[in-house]
DNA sequence: AATGAATGAGATTTCATTCAT
DNA sequence: GATGAATGAAATCTCATTCAT
């Protein structure tokens, strides 16, 4: 086989994989699963990665990674707090309906600790971006003087909630625009 | 053994079995560990529950029911819907925080559709009985005019969120005063 | 299964694998079919030795402690250097023609570092014996002056090749009488 | 590619593979390695041999065969038994610590079977060079009257035993000095 | 009621070998 | 000659479940 369905492979890999450790978890996820929903043998798999874990991981970085991109484009392209806080929360719950398997990133097999250290790392960046941002917006006296790291905290919860939600109750997930404005609400000076 | 130790073996299992799989989810936890972990035998385990599924499925019923009533109890006795909303995220929050085992009624093993009848039929009840409570702040005109259904899901998600932060980042995770002002004051009519 | 069967099932599982990786070596011996031969299921090895390497090692140390107390019973109750040359080279010998199984100690396989802390060790111990009663040799008189530690390498260095020979060639091993003698001339002052 | 650098692949790959086999052991070392370390693809090796096991008696052959040529030159030149035991036994030694891989003569993976037609037809002939000179040593009236079958047999294991030793223990290796002396004072008529 | 040895099915992983390019 | 992706078989190991005691 020539480089081209190599590429196509590890593609095929990876998008099996996602959806299996998407749908079923780690642990319920299998090796023989992948290969098949990936149309390739099970031995094939390891000619890509190493190991189940590995390719887990890869998978979170990736997942996790692109995320990252798309945030870093609303706070340095936008220059009002307000916005930009409305930007990023439309942006995660849309990306999250958008990329289901994005919440192979919230897996909580093998004790919550599998790949941690890149999560939290991931974490602790998205956390300054919206402190910041959320700062910005007190300081400039938009926003109530609330401490900026709980509400940090209330907004990425929000999300992490919904990303949760999305996949346990597809049906009744809310909608961005009431969250994003009740959070407003809850953010901004009462008398504008 | 007497009754007295076939109850205090049975209540050994459930704790042990909660714990490993709310740290290592469904497929992670493995009988022989929950066994070990109950000071039971392998072969005893299967006396008090008919499988691992029933073991599993026990828990998380027992799990919503504790929940459930907690969650009636403040929606009979407070006539107030600003504290019944108030009392209610509070009372989640703190039922998380002090039984992170909670999780295990989130648990999206076994490709998500474990229990999912169990839990659907509690997240439709606590969804009316919210709901139920916001409309009724709009129509007392406390509440700002919102669609009272999203703002139920809202708050579940809010609720949903923490708990799976408390779970994956417990060093950060918010307050419950603070989100619970935050999503009031988004409810409230601006002019108390 | 009472405790006697796993007792017996243990006492199995051990020969069937000293027979196996003897025969066979390390990466030669397959769990399937020590398993086969103990007249056990796969998966019930594992309920005895914590996985392959564990398995093996055990044997190792087993065989050696066996060996070293054979040694140590010789050179505690035999007071002439001469006689207890003799006596351990033709123990070593003799063990060696008995237990086959003994060649497991000298298993090469994974770079010959397999085991080699317990080997080592085990080496470590012979050597000083078999050193130390040479120089009591050199010392009254009874041996030629010669290095007594290179002639401890040189002993040992034969009944390293016996045990090989036996496991390779063992039609056409040398006999314990013979070369007990060879050596002791070599050793021994040329005028008694 | 020309002939020059297939036969330069070739000796890459001998070269390799007996670094492998001897480190690792048959089963040990995968096709995959060899390939990789000496710089050619999976799929080269099978260009050069048919397969693995073909790959393993070519190097076995090569190394008996070079063996087999230095010994020949020595039984083939010198007259004198004593000389000629003292220079094959020197030789042996030599020759082991200077091609360490020659231990892959003495590989008993697959359960000893592994090229044992080749290996027995080798150590035959070894026997009968050496039984030969040992018998001339014993008729001139140079060595005690011993069995020249058994001396050789300890002679050839004291070899062996030299080998496994140099893999085993490197550092407590005996000198080919002190084993040459002790074996030939074993040997020689006392009063010369 | 309780044990824990045993099993069989299935999981992850490795590897010699093949073959389209 | 040469590549390296792909495979299928087999290896190691795990685990829910059963059953004789």
């Amino acid at each position: 086989m020539n480089r081209r369905s190599a590429l196509k492979s590890k593609e095929n890999i990876k998008k099996a994989a996602l959806e299996a450790f998407s749908k079923y978890g780690y642990n319920g996820a299998s090796m023989r699963m992948i290969a098949h929903e990936a149309g390739i043998s099970v031995g094939g798999l390891y000619l890509y990665f190493k190991n189940k874990e590995e390719l887990c991981l890869f998978l979170i970085k990736e997942k996790l990674n692109e995320f990252s991109k798309n945030a870093q484009i609303i706070f340095e392209n936008v220059e009002d707090p307000i916005e930009a806080i409305s930007r990023y929360i439309n942006m995660s719950i849309e990306y999250a309906k958008r990329h289901r398997e994005f919440i192979i990133t919230q897996t909580r097999d093998q004790g919550f600790t599998f790949g941690m250290d890149i999560k939290r790392e991931f974490f602790e960046d998205q956390k300054k971006l919206i402190k910041n941002i959320i700062q910005q917006g007190i300081d400039k006296g938009l926003f109530r003087p609330l401490d900026a790291f709980e509400v940090t905290k209330v907004i990425m919860g929000v999300i992490r909630g919904y990303i949760l939600s999305f996949v346990m109750d597809p049906d009744n997930v809310f909608d961005a625009e009431y969250c994003c404005e009740l959070i407003l609400k809850g953010l901004l000076k009462e008398n504008p």
